[in-house]
DNA sequence: CAAATGACGGGGT
DNA sequence: AACCCCGCCATTT
C-alpha cells in the first residue's frame, strides 16, 4: 500500500500552477480506476510541511471537498486564489481550470478517440 | 465479524 | 443549487 500512495503523490506533483484536476481524475491517472475516495484519504494524511500541491485537487464538478469549518479548506481557497484560481464560491470553473494530462491529449490525438468510430 | 466513516462519484428530485 | 441515495473502497469502530 506504501506505493500507492507514491504513485498517486507522484501524479498529483504534475499538476501544473493554476490548475485543478479531480480526485477521480488522480486516480485514473495513477492506475487506480474507482479509487478516488483513496486519494482523498492519502492527501487527508499528508505532512502539514508537504510541498506537494493537494489544494489543486478538488471533486467532481469542481467542488471543493473539504468541509466547512475546516481549516484547510480555508487554505486550500486562499492557495488557489494565489495561483489566480477563484474558488471563493466553494467550487471552481473546471472548463477554465482544469487540467489535462499531456498524456491524456498525445493519446486522444494519437488514437483519435472520439472522432466517429 | 457487522456497522460506521470518510478530502469520492454519479444520478435523480 | 441543494439535497438525498446508493455504489465504491480502505480503515476504524
Amino acid at each position: 500500500m506504501q506505493d500507492v500512495s507514491e504513485a498517486i503523490l507522484s501524479v498529483v506533483e504534475q499538476v501544473p500552477r493554476g490548475k485543478v484536476t479531480t480526485y477521480g481524475a488522480i486516480a485514473e491517472r495513477a492506475g487506480l480506476p474507482r479509487r478516488a475516495r483513496l486519494v482523498g484519504r492519502v492527501l487527508s494524511s499528508l505532512p502539514k510541511r508537504s510541498a506537494v500541491p493537494w489544494h489543486r485537487v478538488v471533486a467532481a464538478g469542481g467542488r471543493i471537498a473539504l468541509p466547512q469549518g475546516a481549516p484547510a479548506r480555508d487554505q486550500q481557497i486562499r492557495r488557489l486564489r494565489r495561483e489566480g484560481v477563484d474558488a471563493s464560491s466553494g467550487r471552481v470553473d473546471l472548463g477554465r481550470h482544469g487540467w489535462r494530462s499531456p498524456a491524456g491529449d498525445l493519446d486522444r490525438w494519437l488514437w483519435h478517440v472520439g472522432d466517429e468510430n
